[in-house]
Parts: C-alpha cells; sequence; structure tokens
DNA sequence: CAAACACATGAGCTACTGCTCAAGTATTCA
DNA sequence: TGAATACTTGAGCAGTAGCTCATGTGTTTG
C-alpha cells in the first residue's frame, strides 16, 4: 500500500481539500454568517447587521464561501440573497455546533 | 430573545469556541495528524516521518492540539505517544473526511 | 556520569488572512 | 436620466500562523 512519500491513508490532495474545508469554517464572521444562514436565506445587508462587520467585510467573506460552493447567490431587485449551498458541510456545522454547546 | 447587538443563535463567545475548533482543523498537517491517529496512538517520529515535516513542526503542532484538548499524550520510556482525546471531534473529522472523498 | 536519543520550547522570519477604504457595477425610482 | 441604494471588488495594512534553527528537558545506556 505504497503512496510516495508517506504511509498516511489520506494522501495529500485530501488533506489539503479537508484543511481548506475547516479554513471555510474557521472564522467568527464566517460561522456567524453561516449559523445565521442555517435558519434561512439572508441578503448581504441583514447578514452585515446580524454578524455586526462592514457590508464590504461581509462580501469579502461570502465570495470565499462562495468560492468553495457553500453558499448560492441569488439576486432580487437590487438585493443579492444567500443559501447554504452543502447539505452535508451544514450538517457537520450543525453538529460542531452542539458539540460546542454541550459542554 | 434580545442578546446585545446581534440577534444570531449563537452568541460571540460560541462562534468564537466553534471558529477554534475549526481552526485547529484547518492545516494540512495537523490534518494528517489526526487522520494518522485515527488509526491508532503514534509517537512524535513516527509521526513526524509519516507526515512529513520535522519531529519540531510536528511537535509545535501537537502542542495546539494537545491544548485544545483534542490529543492527549503518554510518554513511555523516552518517547511520547499521542491520542486522540476527543471522540466527537473524530466522528466529526472522520465525516468530513466522507465528505471530501465521496466526490 | 557523560553521551546519545526523543521530544519540547522560544525567537524570529515569511506568508497568509480579514479588515478598511475607495472605487466600480447593477438595479430602482423620482 | 440622474441620484440613491445594494452589493462587489482591488489595494493595502495589521495581526496571525507555521515553519526553521538553536537550545532546553527528560530518559536510557555505555
Amino acid at each position: 500500500m505504497y503512496n510516495g512519500e508517506n504511509m498516511t491513508l489520506l494522501d495529500e490532495k485530501q488533506a489539503n481539500q479537508l484543511a481548506e474545508l475547516f479554513s471555510a469554517l474557521s472564522d467568527p464572521s464566517r460561522v456567524r454568517i453561516i449559523a445565521t444562514l442555517l435558519e434561512g436565506e439572508t441578503n448581504v445587508g441583514a447578514l452585515a447587521k446580524i454578524v455586526g462587520i462592514s457590508e464590504s467585510a461581509i462580501s469579502h467573506q461570502l465570495r470565499t464561501l462562495r468560492q468553495m460552493r457553500l453558499v448560492r447567490a441569488r439576486r432580487q431587485g437590487r438585493e443579492v440573497y444567500y443559501v447554504l449551498d452543502d447539505a452535508h458541510v451544514a450538517d457537520i456545522f450543525q453538529r460542531s455546533l452542539d458539540h460546542i454547546k454541550h459542554k
């Protein structure tokens, strides 16, 4: 079961992907964005107020979440509504949240 | 249900804790350390070879994992063996790994 | 006890991250 | 059509993270 330079069950690519996924969830602002979106579709301005940072900052964060396909955008008039776009990650997030809450 | 400056279901402290948890898993080296420990107890030298970074680097990473109580150390002679010390986080990690693998 | 081995730790350097600020795009409405 | 609203984006800056290198601690062995 030789896989190059190491003997881990996961290769370098998988390790990087996994780290990248957790990185997406590793910032308090993004955590709050996702927690909010768990409740349902929300637009940028509302997210800014709820999370407590500028719209610009929210927009930058949503960009990374979008690039990772964790959220999806829908424009309605001049507002842009975001939804979670990865049920499995949402599930992982919810489980982790429960973990934090119960101790 | 007023909780200060925002209306999120999770307060600032919980958001920080959750972000901190994901931060612990957000680096490829730590991901590989944890993946290795999922297979069982491992000492520092072995981890260094498997992960492919120096023993010093491994030691630094284990320190943060230790401080977060995700791993636990046991000295045996001059070697130090590490084990995962949080079943729930191990479960979350495993689920996330499966998520990455299946797509 | 001295030397060798296994690991831990502190300092410091580079790379990255999340913010602000200024400017740009898209949409509505007077 | 032009101003206002809602969001996006790029540049730049301060704080953080992960590494190396040197040194320190704990343990075994000659």
